[in-house]
RNA sequence: GCCAGUGUAGCUCAGGGGUAGAGCGCUUCCUUGGUAAGGAAGAGGUCAUGAGUUCAAUUCUCAUCACCGGCUCCA
């Protein structure tokens, strides 16, 4: 007998040898038909293994993540069955599990290449293979068989996976005429799987190298009830709605024009006065936090690069130098800031009393992208970071780096950004040669970013072989409404671009010492930051940032004239009011100003006019009475001001 | 840059080998209405661009460009 500890902590005694299943069967009949698979010790099994020792145990079902992989994964291995089924002698790459279902790379035969109708042609196949309730079978195999068995099946790629992988670790699945190499685990049969629908097709590069095959990738995701896979369609389908690009076209915050050029983003009257609130906002907080604005030029001397590195580097995937037409200079568009910066370092000499310098810059930048990486405004050519590099002593690089956290946290706290997560972007200490600048300046760099994210608690994953090539960073990423993720903040600690630029300050001890530099981007880029923040609130923005704060509506156009005297009085005190003056019923304008999501409607006709007086109907609540001009001003600047107070906090 | 899909009015989309349609928006007129859609008339499209097949192409074929979904990349 063997001691079998559930998640509740009770203990129960069963025979060596037996399943997840078994247990699952013992508790309920009813669960055993829900579960996917079993945690044994911390590791996730298949339900039909035999467990041989004492073990605390978790059944995992679909509310589990990795319950919900485990169905996905065999979901992989059955669409990989119903692709095999229409067309023998289809190689297969890889076939993981992702956040919302599941995709596998394949090799279809010479001159295929699959369609829409493939995909709803491969979704009954799989309903009905899964309804023959195929069992999967596990089975353990040598290195030598493995090789063996897929060459026989002249599956190179598999082939290429199995040399990499050590001999005993080596597992096979099957399913009706389906065999994978793969570790699960699996779901006990596909009878599980009721519900199935192929999302897209997509190109990849085998193992994620551009030198390397194309193969197709199909997506899909499947689901053990109908109702689910219905319900997470309609969520898609109110993801699309959220689409920054669609609400920015709607809402005229932004366009792009072909005239002017790819991934161009031309910000129209209204999505201007967003970027400016989100400028002022910014240049508010930073103000408290001891930083000072600089403007530098678009342009820099190709000479500036060099110093600096990023020519080396990145030179020859840029925008070309620009060259003058009689002196042969040589220019480019500036792809960052930093250069520019430090040179204002140098411009006088400086004491470790006036350390730190912290100089921010609304700095537009222009980057050479791929064409086809350019998405809206997450991915552009040109784009405007809200820069600051900050150079300080050794001794207070700490510190810095923890109040530019703060910084990014009043910003998150302020467009009530909740879900983002942090990563820690270190080097890969096999690949030192990705990199400028010593092992021991890069080893300080590291420990200070771990360090100051343990002091401030926050939870951070690590990836080796991330880090900018001149320095780790730290980066804060945020889902946007189809849940891919976008890198917003981001704070870099430096300590070669002051020495490749030879920046100094006079010590008390008289002599000369480097600064540490730290570059800091909290929104990470307008453009990018704005696209999220669409996606985020559905255009639905704060009184204090929305474009249209007050549309004042008359209710007839021989009111208009009164309208204008209240809209000149509400922006003469800084409140965003317009106009609705079509020649429209009053319950119409109220109507379409309410779908615009207008915070404030004020409705103005005989009983105002005589009185000086405005009608206010708040969006969403409807008529909230009237009163002065003069009151509502301060009213709704009180509430602006509230709102950001809160945020300051 | 690579793989696949899409391209019809300002927007959302229907149609289809015989040179085009709806709703919304826009313009004009009627109406001057008090808290979620008043009525009428009208303008607007080289059917992405270029070539080919055909008596005839917006429709079929090919190429190009752009967009969309991925991959790679992202200082």
């Amino acid at each position: 007998m063997i001691k079998i500890t559930l998640p509740d902590n009770s203990v129960k005694e069963f025979n060596k040898g037996i399943t997840g299943l078994e247990i699952a069967e013992s508790i309920s009949s009813r669960l055993a038909k829900e579960v996917l698979a079993i945690s044994v010790d911390g590791e996730t099994r298949d339900l039909t293994r035999a467990i041989d020792n004492d073990a605390s145990i978790k059944l995992l079902l679909w509310d589990d993540r990795e319950g919900r992989e485990t169905f996905w994964h065999s979901s992989a291995h059955l669409m990989a069955e119903a692709i095999e089924f229409f067309y023998p002698g289809t190689k297969f790459g890889i076939g993981p599990t992702v956040d919302n279902g599941f995709y596998y790379d394949i090799d279809l035969p010479k001159g295929k290449v699959l369609s829409d109708k493939d995909l709803v042609i491969f979704e009954q196949k799989i309903l009905e293979l899964a309804r023959t309730k195929e069992e999967i079978f596990r089975t353990e195999i040598s290195k030598a068989d493995a090789l063996k068995l897929f060459t026989e099946k002249g599956d190179q790629y598999k082939l290429e996976l199995i040399t990499d992988l050590q001999d005993g670790t080596i597992t096979i699945y099957k399913q009706g005429n389906f065999t994978d190499l793969c570790r699960g685990p699996h779901l006990p049969n596909m009878g599980f799987i009721k519900a199935v629908k192929l999302t897209n097709i997509a190109g990849a590069y085998w193992r994620g190298n551009e030198k390397n095959k194309m193969l197709t990738r199909v997506y899909g995701i499947t689901f053990p009830k109908q109702k689910l896979l219905e319900e997470y369609l309609v969520l898609l389908e109110e993801a699309k709605k959220r689409d920054h690009r669609k609400i920015g076209k709607e809402m005229e915050l932004f366009t792009f024009s072909p005239a002017v050029g790819l991934g161009l983003p031309l910000w129209l009257p209204k999505g201007a006065i967003l970027r400016e609130q989100l400028e002022k906002f910014l240049k508010k907080v930073q103000k408290k936090f001891g930083y000072e604005q600089v403007i530098t030029p678009h342009i820099g001397d190709v000479g500036l690069y060099k110093t600096s590195g990023h020519f080396q580097k990145y030179g020859k995937d840029s925008f070309q130098p620009i060259r003058t037409p009689n002196e042969g200079e040589e220019y480019m568009l500036k792809p960052m800031n930093c250069p520019h910066h430090c040179e204002i370092f140098k411009f006088k000499p400086r004491s470790y009393k006036d350390l730190p310098v912290r100089m921010a810059e609304f700095g537009t930048v222009y980057r050479y992208e791929q064409s086809g990486e350019l998405h809206g405004l997450t991915r552009v050519r040109s784009f405007t970071q809200d820069d600051a590099h900050i150079f300080c002593r050794p001794d207070q690089l700490k510190e810095e780096f923890l109040k530019v956290i703060d910084i990014i946290f009043i910003i998150f706290k302020a467009l009530d950004f909740k879900n983002y997560s942090a990563q820690i972007s270190l080097r890969d200490p096999k690949n030192k040669e990705k990199y400028i600048g010593s092992d021991e300046n890069w080893e300080k760099a590291e420990s200070a970013i771990i360090e100051a994210c343990t002091e401030k608690g926050l939870k951070t994953k690590t990836e080796l072989g991330e880090a900018a090539f001149y320095g780790p960073k730290l980066d804060f990423m945020i889902k946007d409404a189809l849940g891919r993720s976008w890198q917003l903040g981001t704070i870099q600690v430096d300590y070669n671009l002051p020495e490749r630029f030879g920046l100094e300050y006079i010590g008390a001890d008289d002599k000369r010492h480097r600064p540490v530099m730290i570059h800091r981007a909290p929104f990470g880029s307008m453009e990018r930051f704005v696209a999220v923040l669409i996606e985020h609130t559905a255009g639905i923005f704060p009184l204090w940032l929305t474009p249209d704060q007050v549309v004042i509506l008359p209710i007839s156009e021989k009111y208009n004239e009164y309208a204008q005297k209240v809209s000149n009085q509400l922006n003469n005190s800084d409140i965003r009011a317009g106009i609705d003056d079509r020649n429209e019923k009053i319950g119409r304008k109220i109507r379409d100003n309410e779908m615009k999501h207008i915070p404030y409607l004020l409705i103005v006709g005989e009983k105002e006019c005589e009185s000086n007086t405005v009608s206010v109907r708040r969006q969403g609540e409807g008529d909230k009475g009237s009163m002065s001009v003069d009151s509502f001003a301060e009213f709704i600047g009180k509430e602006v001001s509230e709102q950001l107070a809160e945020a300051y906090k």
